[in-house]
DNA sequence: CCTACGAAGTTAAACGTTTAACTCCATGGA
DNA sequence: TCCATGGAGTTAAACGTTTAACTTCGTAGG
C-alpha cells in the first residue's frame, strides 16, 4: 500500500527520483540510490502495475484461450506457455472458451479491455472473421493447433497431417489393411489433416477404406466408446482389425469397449492413439501413439508472442512442428 | 484505442457524462444517452480496465497458484474456478509453482503488484508464515486443497481422512488383510490425512501394519510405478495382495507394474486410487477409487473469495468437502 | 574569467478512468 | 414573487506511475 510518493518522502527525494533508481533509467548518486532502497526495504514497496501499465501502455500481461484447460493437451499448452511467460516476467490469463466462438469473442473482449500485450489462442472459430477484431487494433496474438485458412498470423502447429500417415502406415506395416478411424470434429484442422493423412497411407496401399470404417468423434473419451462399439457390432467380414483414433482419449474410450466386448489388444484389435498424452504410457496394454510436442507448442507460442510484442513489423510465420511414432504394446 | 474523450467528443458532452451512461450510476437524459452510445459503438469504445481499477482499486481480476496446471487434478480446480470467475466477470491469472515455496512466493509478490482483488493457492509452503505477505496487506485468499496448520483463513478441503478410511475399508471388506499404501509427500497434508484413515480402518481391524507396506510417492505416476514394484519384491508372506495408492496417478502407475509382472487385477492384487480424474473410468481395470468434488472445490475457492472480497470483515471459514467410493473393476 | 557542459536532482504532464462537488435551470409551493 | 428542490449536465481532483523538460551546481576548456 506504500506508494512512490511514501518512499520518495522517506527517502527525503523526489518521486522522480525513486522511479530512475528503481527502474534503473538514469544515474544516481550512491548515497541517494542507498536511502531509496533503504526506504522500499522499510515499507515493503511493490510497484503497481496498473499505473505503470497504463502509463507506459504495456502491461506484461498475456493471454490464453483454450477450449478446456481441464484437457490433458491443453493443459500441456498452457503449461508451457506459462513456463515460458513467468521466465521473461509476463502474466498469463487463462480462458476457456468451450469450443464456442461466442465465448471466445467476449474473452477476446475483456483481454483487450484487460490491455493484455498479446493473446495465444486454440480458436473455436472456423473463420479469420473471428479475429478481425484483434487485427484491427493491432495486437499481436499466436494460434496454436489449429489452423484458419487464410489469416495473416503466426501459427504454431504440429504436422498433423504426417502424423495421420504415419500412425496408418504403422498398422499397415504390422500386416492390418482393415483399418478404422475415429475422427474428430471436422471443421478442425488437426482433425481434417490426421484424416487426410490417414486416407493418403490407406491410399497408397491401395486400398479403398469402407465408409462405415470413418466414424465422427468429439475428442473425447466417451466418444471413442461410442464409436469403437460400432466398429465391433459390424459383420465379421467388415470389421476392421485396427483402428487409428484421432485423439488418445477417443483410444482410451475404444480400449474400454474392446475390454468389454471381451476382445484383446492388441491380438484381436490393434489401436493407435494422437497426441502422446502423460497416461497413454500407463493404460493397459500402453498405447501406441503419435507424439505432438506439446509442451513445446506452447513455449514456441509465447516466444514467438513476446517477439512480436517487441517487434511488430515482421511478416507471419507459420510453424509446423514434427511428430513422433511411439510404438507401445496397443499395437 | 479510442478513449472516454473521444466518445465525449463524438457525442458533445463530458466525460463524466460518458462514464455515467456507461455505468448507469447516474441518471441521463434519454437523447443524451442515445447519443453517447451511438458514439461508443461507432468508435468501437471498450474501457480500459487499467484505468478503471487503478482508480476504483477493484481489478476484477483474481490469482491462482497450483503447483502444476497439467496435473489433471489442479487442471479440474482451475477450470472450476475459472468458470465461476468468469460467471462474475472476474478474469483470472495461472500461476505454476512445482512445488516451490520460494517461487509460490515470487508469485505472489507478481499477483499483489498486479492488485489482484484476490487469489486462490494451493499452497506449497508447509507454513502459514509463507503467507503473511498477504495477511499484512489484506488481499483476501482462500486455500485450497491443502491445510496449513494454525492459518487464519478460508480454507476449501475435501475430507481426506475419510476418504482414506473409506478406501481402506472396502479391501478390508473384500476380504484382504494385508494392504499396502503408497503415500505423497508427507509433509502435504491430504496424503497424511489419508494415510491416518488407513491407519484407522487397519487399526480397527485389528490388524497392525507393516513398515515395509507404507511406501512414499510423490503423487506422480513414475513413483507409483517403483511402489508397486518394491512391493511386489516383497517375500511372499509379506506380499500385500491389496494396495491403496493415495492418488490416481500413482495407483495407475502401479497398475503398470502389476502388469509387467505378469499378476492380474483384481485377482491377485487390488488396487484403490483417489481423486477419480477422468481418466480412472478408463484404465483397464477401471479403477476403483475415492471421488473428490475437485471441480466444485475450485468454483466454491471463487465464491468464497468473491465474498471475501465483498465483505472482509467476517471470520474465516473451513469448508470440508465430502468424498465418495467410486467401485470400479480393480477391486 | 567566462562559458559550456554534464551530472544529479526536481517539476509537472500524461496515461484513462471514477466521482465528489459544483453550476444551471425549470418547476412547484407558499 | 421568491425560494427551495432536484434533475441533468460539467469541472476537476485523484488513482500511482513514467518521463520529457527544466534547474542547479561544480568543473574543465579556451
Amino acid at each position: 500500500m506504500a506508494t512512490l510518493r511514501d518512499v520518495a518522502r522517506r527517502a527525503g527525494v523526489s518521486i522522480a527520483t525513486v522511479s530512475y533508481v528503481l527502474n534503473g533509467t538514469r544515474p544516481v548518486s550512491p548515497e541517494v540510490e542507498a536511502r531509496v532502497w533503504e526506504a522500499v526495504a522499510a515499507l515493503r514497496y511493490r510497484p503497481n502495475r496498473l499505473a505503470r501499465g497504463l502509463r507506459r501502455k504495456r502491461t506484461h500481461v498475456l493471454g490464453l484461450i483454450v477450449p478446456d484447460n481441464a484437457n490433458p493437451f491443453f493443459a500441456e499448452i498452457a503449461r508451457g506457455l506459462e513456463d515460458l511467460s513467468f521466465a521473461h516476467d509476463y502474466s498469463l490469463i487463462l480462458c476457456n472458451s468451450d469450443g464456442d466462438p461466442v465465448k471466445e469473442q467476449r474473452y477476446l473482449g475483456v483481454l483487450i479491455e484487460q490491455q493484455v500485450d498479446g493473446i495465444a489462442l486454440v480458436s473455436a472459430g472456423a473463420t479469420p472473421a473471428h479475429l478481425a477484431i484483434l487485427q484491427e487494433r493491432g495486437i499481436p496474438f499466436v494460434v496454436v493447433d489449429r489452423d484458419l485458412p487464410g489469416l495473416e498470423a503466426d501459427c504454431v502447429l504440429a504436422d498433423n497431417f504426417q502424423g495421420g500417415y504415419l500412425a496408418t502406415r504403422h498398422l499397415l506395416d504390422r500386416g492390418h489393411r482393415r483399418i478404422a478411424c475415429i475422427t474428430g470434429p471436422s471443421d478442425l484442422t488437426p482433425s481434417a489433416d490426421r484424416v487426410r493423412g490417414y486416407q493418403k497411407a490407406m491410399e497408397e496401399a491401395g486400398i479403398e477404406p469402407l465408409e462405415v470404417w470413418i466414424r465422427r468423434g468429439d475428442f473425447r473419451a466417451e466418444s471413442g466408446y461410442h464409436a469403437a462399439r460400432f466398429f465391433l457390432s459390424l459383420p465379421s467380414s467388415m470389421r476392421p482389425t485396427a483402428i487409428f483414433a484421432c485423439n488418445d482419449l477417443m483410444a482410451i474410450g475404444a480400449m474400454r469397449a474392446v475390454g468389454e466386448a471381451g476382445l484383446r489388444i492388441p491380438q484381436d484389435i490393434a489401436l493407435v492413439g494422437f497426441d502422446d498424452i502423460v497416461l497413454a504410457a500407463y493404460v493397459i496394454p500402453p498405447l501406441t501413439t503419435v507424439a505432438q510436442p506439446t509442451y513445446e507448442m506452447g513455449r514456441l507460442a509465447g516466444e514467438l508472442l513476446i517477439r512480436r510484442i517487441q517487434a511488430r513489423g515482421r511478416p507471419p510465420a507459420r510453424y509446423l512442428l514434427p511428430v513422433r511414432m511411439v510404438v507401445r504394446h496397443s499395437t
